[in-house]
DNA sequence: GCGACAG
DNA sequence: ATCTTGTCGC
């Protein structure tokens, strides 16, 4: 386990967090594919609140992607850094994020995130702030489809359809498996959004959920329940 | 002004 | 995200 230091300059108000939204999304990557799927390693993040008593708890689990077997695991415990607001969702979790990244041996390789990227209201979502503070590939999983329309995929396993902002393709609804609501996928740092699409449905050989957000979740909530309990 | 709104 | 029991099903 390690404390969070939430960094000195978070900001502090809406605005700031907008003003910084504005001076980092330029800094992302989209021109490269990333890595093919079942090679290397995939690392999930995820965070659990105690909004009462100001904790939040923060996980990161590194799979092997050919197996999607668990080769690590770390958490982090700390204060609330900012409150929910749509939009900045990103100044709430990446400080845990990052602490429980920072914890692993591991290199992370591809990163998959609860949340969005690119489909965001000014393109710089989660898995857009966490790969650019972090310069690692990362896709965003959002299990909603937020404010953005889309057609409704096939039925089949591997289905997907436009996630659309206006006229901009900015994700991707996926069915991960048949005849369960689909995902919602979007492109945070240096990864494509066909290989993204890839990626996750090769986390997802049972469940609608990638197993990296699944084991993620299930160790940020241990996580949480161990800091409050001890 | 009011509702919608990732986690 | 979180509040929350039992219950249906593989």
């Amino acid at each position: 386990m390690t404390i969070i230091e939430k960094p000195a300059d978070w900001p502090r108000s809406e605005a700031e967090a907008l003003a910084v939204q504005n001076a980092l999304r330029d800094r992302v990557v989209l021109g490269e594919v990333g890595p093919p799927p079942g090679t290397g390693l995939v690392t999930g993040v995820d965070v659990a609140y105690d909004d009462d008593r100001d904790l939040v708890a923060a996980a990161a689990v590194v799979l092997d992607a050919a197996t999607l077997t668990v080769v690590e695991e770390a958490t982090a415990i700390g204060r609330v850094a900012f409150p929910y607001i749509p939009g900045l969702l990103a100044f709430r979790e990446i400080p845990a994020v990052l602490a429980a990244l920072g914890r692993l041996e591991s290199g992370p390789g591809l990163v998959v995130c609860d949340g969005y990227g690119q489909a965001h209201p000014r393109r710089f979502g989660l898995a857009s702030h966490l790969g650019v503070l972090t310069d690692l590939p990362v896709i965003g999983v959002a299990k909603n489809p937020f404010t953005f329309r889309y057609e409704q995929p096939g039925q089949e396993r591997g289905a997907a359809s436009s996630l659309l902002a206006e006229d901009e393709e900015v994700g991707r609804a996926l069915r991960t498996q048949p005849g369960v609501k689909p995902v919602f996928v979007s492109v945070g740092h240096r990864v494509g959004l066909g290989q993204a699409c890839a990626q996750v449905l090769h986390l997802a050989p049972r469940f609608r959920l990638p197993e990296t957000t699944r084991h993620a979740d299930a160790l940020c909530r241990r996580a949480l329940k161990e800091a409050v309990a001890g």
